[in-house]
DNA sequence: CAAGCGCATTAGAATCATTCTAATTCGTTA
DNA sequence: TAACGAATTAGAATGATTCTAATGCGCTTG
């Protein structure tokens, strides 16, 4: 699913980390502390499993899936359930508290027309997929220089705009003018 | 799969068409021809399905998926099989033909240190995901100049780079330096 | 302490895109 | 016409995610 949710409400208190590296017990704990605050806002319990989910979230520098978070809790809680897995990750990003970096939402899109690399728009009610416009106000980034900052060798770079586009925005209601499946926008 | 392969070798001589509107009879036949040409570079038969495959994909401007493709080709050749296209598109993605849209890749992965969208190192050896670090060249695009200019109400953006990590450059036979482990536990 | 309520958790089934497999068909060329 | 290789097929396999319906657990109230 293309998910439309907007992370800006939830980001006042939000102690950003910087750096990927692992992340010093200080800071490891206050973003534990500022997670757990978050379910609670939300009146959900911090049971002892879900406790051991955001640690392994927070333990790990190489942004976990689903599936490893589930071997790391399994550690502690043998018979913990991959859907108890997603059921924490889930309200953690409705509170803004985990970023999902979407691998796995929809189908794949082809473009033919031009087929290089270009940023593109998604409409995130009617899931449309279009090419940026070259007179939108985009910066095309240099991967030459991201390859010697990072030491990464860059054959490619994806842009998605994530939105609601135009039509969708006029029939706020209906949604879906030329749609698959309108989203549940809120909780 | 995260797929590495570098498009640029193949861009010679394709005819980008800067925008996503219905295209012209000249420019479809054009675009129609350069792929049929690369496809016979390669060796494969242009077939009757495999010729409405690509003019299912030129036709339109919405970046068809390929169940779509599938659709539009079976209105022609009911027997036509889901294997087909996918195989024919496979076919056009490795000539450079076609620009592959993923949204279908590998497993999400999840950011509970930095929940707000930041830009990403994706190695496609290891398919291991970084944070960019901040020292790096990255230009932070103006999500509100975009929705201005596009008309959509943009709420999030994805920018992700695609290359082979240090590790993996070091070791190109072996691969995976690190690859798809499981956690190191937090005690 | 007992009863009861509601959230949390579970196993397993369902879904969906994609890939794989093994058999069949088609198009050429000999 | 025979034969070879490429194209195509149906259906099974895979893998991530979501759904479902039943059960468990922790709390509160009496």
């Amino acid at each position: 699913m293309l998910e439309a949710r907007d992370n800006r409400d939830n980001l006042d208190n939000v102690n950003n980390i910087q750096d990927g590296e692992p992340m010093d017990d200080a800071r490891f704990r206050m973003r534990l502390s500022e997670m757990k605050a978050a379910l609670r806002d939300k009146g959900v319990a911090i049971t002892r499993k879900r406790a051991k989910i955001l640690e392994a979230l927070l333990a790990s520098d190489r942004h976990p899936t689903a599936s490893e978070i589930h071997e790391s809790v399994k550690a502690f809680y043998p018979g913990t359930s991959l859907a108890t897995i997603y059921n924490t990750i889930d309200i953690l990003k409705e509170t803004g508290q985990a970023l999902e970096i979407e691998f796995s939402a929809s189908a794949n899109r082809y473009d033919g027309r031009i087929p290089v690399s270009h940023p593109h728009l998604v409409c995130v009610v009617c899931e449309k997929v279009e090419d940026m416009d070259a007179a939108a106000p985009h910066v095309p980034l240099d991967m030459e220089r991201i390859s010697q900052a990072t030491g990464y060798a860059i054959v490619r770079l994806r842009t998605d705009y994530y939105g609601t586009c135009p039509d969708c925005r006029r029939q706020p209601q209906a949604g879906a003018a030329n749609a698959a499946e309108p989203e549940s926008e809120f909780a």
